[in-house]
DNA sequence: TTGGAATATCGGGAAAATACGATATAAATT
DNA sequence: AATTTATATCGTATTTTCCCGATATTCCAA
């Protein structure tokens, strides 16, 4: 875990609004389809934000390029979930060796 | 707490430096008179880490309007300390809300 | 095997962050 | 009062970040 770029990738407003969205995607992403530990799809999180799909698109790769999130392909879709071992990580992290 | 200022103060090289330095000052300012109690002045700090004194200076501005260091004025000098509570602060917030 | 849908990547313009030198302020000393 | 020391603030050149539109890639379905 790279300290600097995790927290880069934290330094973000859209980003904090995704991950906030993906820790329970039930509620804000009930029309899915798909369960929800496969992860939420690239196009319902752009939706959701209203921004371009490049933006969103680049946003999940950077949290995926610091860990914070993992993504899996399924056919045609791309599936981000959060990566809670990083969170827990991170706060023990900034509990004790920050 | 405004977790984007805080993610962003510690989205720099300088400043997670600086932090590291002011977690165990004694290890780091030898030289220092004034009990560690009271922080480390903005000169020390700077010398440490050769970059100029107002860009030192600047980064301990950012730091304390993000809440993650206090400063006290003595004199002549500004000391500088981490705010421990911030951190521990942070690491809930990493480890539930976030 | 072609067309369409979902996502990723590329290139660029605007905005923000970074570190610098110069200058201002504040406090102590002479 | 004038000088020196420590720190803060200002103006700026450079770099980085951010979001966009356009295009490329990947996969599925007709």
């Amino acid at each position: 875990m790279n300290h600097l770029d995790v927290f880069k990738a934290l330094s973000n407003p859209t980003r904090l609004q995704i991950l906030t969205w993906l820790k329970t995607p039930e509620a804000y992403f009930p029309e899915q389809q798909e369960p929800f530990a496969t992860g939420v799809c690239v196009g319902q999180i752009q939706k959701k934000s209203g921004m371009t799909q490049s933006t969103i698109s680049e946003n999940l790769s950077v949290m995926q390029r610091a860990g914070l999130v993992t993504s899996i392909r399924k056919g045609q879709w791309t599936y981000y979930k959060r990566n809670e071992a990083a969170f827990e990580q991170l706060s023990l992290l900034v509990a004790s060796e920050i």
